[in-house]
RNA sequence: GUCCUCGUCGUCUAGCCCGGCCUAGGACACCGCCCUUUCACGGCGGUAACACGGGUUCAAAUCCCGUCGAGGACGCCA
């Protein structure tokens, strides 16, 4: 267990995303630090949809979260909760801060003070909220209020002095009061905004940790300042580095791929994107890159978190990917495999009639060699099929010698009379007839093998030889004389 | 503009808190070599970094100050 305090409590974190887009990789990230922080430490995990925007979120991006969620396995032990469904409390809350001082209500309108902001903005001026209905004198409001202005709620920051917190990731961070504007609790249609409505659920729910993306960190101030009105404790506080792009800037669609569902559908292992994610802006301390699930939850700690933003590299993610893929065994592929060749609609029907046995072979057999699960569309199509189109260069680089129009079918042959066909006895045969007809080894392996897939890399010859039998081998090194080539 | 934060190879990072073991370690990528029947895998080796400038100290990547650079936040969005 790691130092921090957990106050004798259990712990208790949440993800609370806003369904206002998919969930991209930063989310994800945020979403598995949490889940292992939780896991690592026994607690619960809390899964609460932002969505008091009502204008801006959609049940389909809560579904797009949750798949995202489930697909690397980050399992949640309570909610999914709904903002949307609780505004009666953050109203009530609402009333209890104007009631006891803390808040007050403002009738400007949000024109005047977007013009405030717009101008003080082309002056190249810092814009804060003057606090202008904060002073109103009891006539003043009474005459607003029987004019019927509509009005928000806002919260009273102090005047003067410094808001200071400690985060397990940065270390302490502190703000003058100053700087924080009046913000708005509940916006003139009575409409809990964010700051409210984090803070009371994150209070009810007994939240211990919040962890998340230093995006939040300056909206943290204001955060505790709403515990102490409620005179509640706050929470511990963690915020992660971001995640850039390959600009440097933060991540964003121009990046390419932004859901992470989006690389499932490119083919990634669940497993290997977890660990490529839990590697970014972490580090275990020692030079131990691939882990586990479990082993990611035991190491995982707060501490070891860094402080400078990390940028996404794909070419990291491809090595883990491929890394994964050749560790795994063909069942925990399979299925992968099968789904990414449903939904591309390739070869179904050969697939469909090829046995268990044979498909989980010949993964076995090119696995290794797989950059992304949905390659297996593309080199495992000779395996379960005749009509496979032969590359070009491949052909061009391994077939245009002229003997081989004899040699292929003599090999098929030589191979067709063998009694037992395995690996040894048809490669005794191939190099047999190599060194009869006085020609290299590597060119009658070379040129089988274009001719047995369709191209020029892949598995060992003999191995490809044997996962296809004696009759495809055969027939399909015959096929030589009717190939045409352009030289 | 204001505030907050960050700054070690191209990238992810170890080391920094508790100065010497750092002629700065690992990984990805890149380049060579080996293995080999192709492509991978694997093995071996190589290029490559403490942003800059001042302090403090016998000694600084590590502590202090400044400069520069980068990012984030500044909504009746979340």
């Amino acid at each position: 267990m790691s130092s921090h305090s957990t106050k004798g409590e259990e712990v208790r974190v949440r993800f609370a995303p806003s369904p206002t887009g998919y969930l991209h990789v930063g989310g994800a990230r945020t979403a598995l630090f949490d889940w292992l922080f939780a896991r690592h430490h026994g607690g619960r995990f809390i899964l609460r949809i932002e969505d008091t925007d009502v204008e801006r979120s959609s049940p389909e991006m809560v579904e797009g979260i949750l798949e995202g969620m489930r697909w690397l396995g980050l399992d949640w032990d309570e909610g999914p909760f709904f903002q949307s469904e609780r505004t009666e409390r953050y109203r009530a809350a609402a009333q209890e801060l104007l009631k006891s001082g803390h808040a007050y209500y403002c009738y400007c309108t949000p024109e005047s003070l977007k013009e405030r902001r717009d101008l003080a903005m082309k002056e190249k001026k810092n814009y804060k909220y003057e606090g202008t209905c904060r002073h109103l004198s009891s006539t003043e409001i009474e005459t607003k209020e029987a004019a019927g202005v509509p009005r928000a709620l806002r919260f009273k920051v102090p005047e003067s002095g410094s808001i200071e917190f400690p985060d397990h990731v940065f270390g302490k961070i502190e703000v003058a009061h100053e700087q924080i504007e009046d913000f708005v609790l509940l916006n003139s249609r009575n409409h809990p905004t964010y700051h409210l409505s984090v803070v009371v659920d994150d209070m009810e729910m007994r939240i211990t940790h919040v962890v998340r993306g230093a995006d939040h960190v300056s909206n943290t101030p204001k955060q505790i300042l709403l515990y102490r009105a409620f005179d509640a404790e706050p929470p511990e506080f963690a915020h992660l580095p971001l995640i850039l792009g390959p600009d440097k800037a933060k991540l964003s669609k121009r990046h390419g791929a932004t859901s992470v569902t989006a690389y499932r559908d490119l083919g990634y292992l669940p497993e290997a994107f977890r660990n490529f994610l839990a590697l970014l802006g972490w580090s275990p301390g020692d030079n131990t890159e691939i882990m586990a699930t479990d082993e990611l939850i035991e190491r995982f700690s707060l501490e070891k978190i860094n402080q400078s933003n990390a940028v996404f590299d794909v070419q990291k993610l491809d090595w883990l990917n491929r890394q994964y893929i050749g560790a795994s065994t063909a069942e925990r592929l399979a299925p992968l495999v099968q789904k990414a060749l449903e939904s591309k609609h390739v070869w179904r029907e050969e697939y469909a009639g090829a046995q268990k046995e044979y498909f989980l072979s010949t993964l076995d057999l090119l696995k290794s060699r797989m950059h992304s699960i949905n390659d297996f569309a593309e080199s495992g199509q000779a395996f379960f099929t005749d009509v496979y189109e032969i590359d070009e260069a491949a052909a061009k680089k391994n077939l245009k010698e002229p003997d081989l129009k004899e040699l292929m079918p003599l090999l098929a042959s030589r191979l067709k009379a063998l009694d037992v066909f395995t690996l040894e006895t048809c490669e005794q045969a191939l190099r047999a007839l190599a060194e009869e007809k006085q020609v290299k080894a590597g060119l009658l392996i070379n040129a089988a093998r274009v001719l047995l897939t369709g191209r020029a890399v892949g598995p060992p010859l003999f191995h490809i030889m044997i996962q296809l039998g004696k009759e495809r081998t055969a027939t399909r090194l015959e096929r030589i004389s009717a190939l045409t080539f352009h030289h």
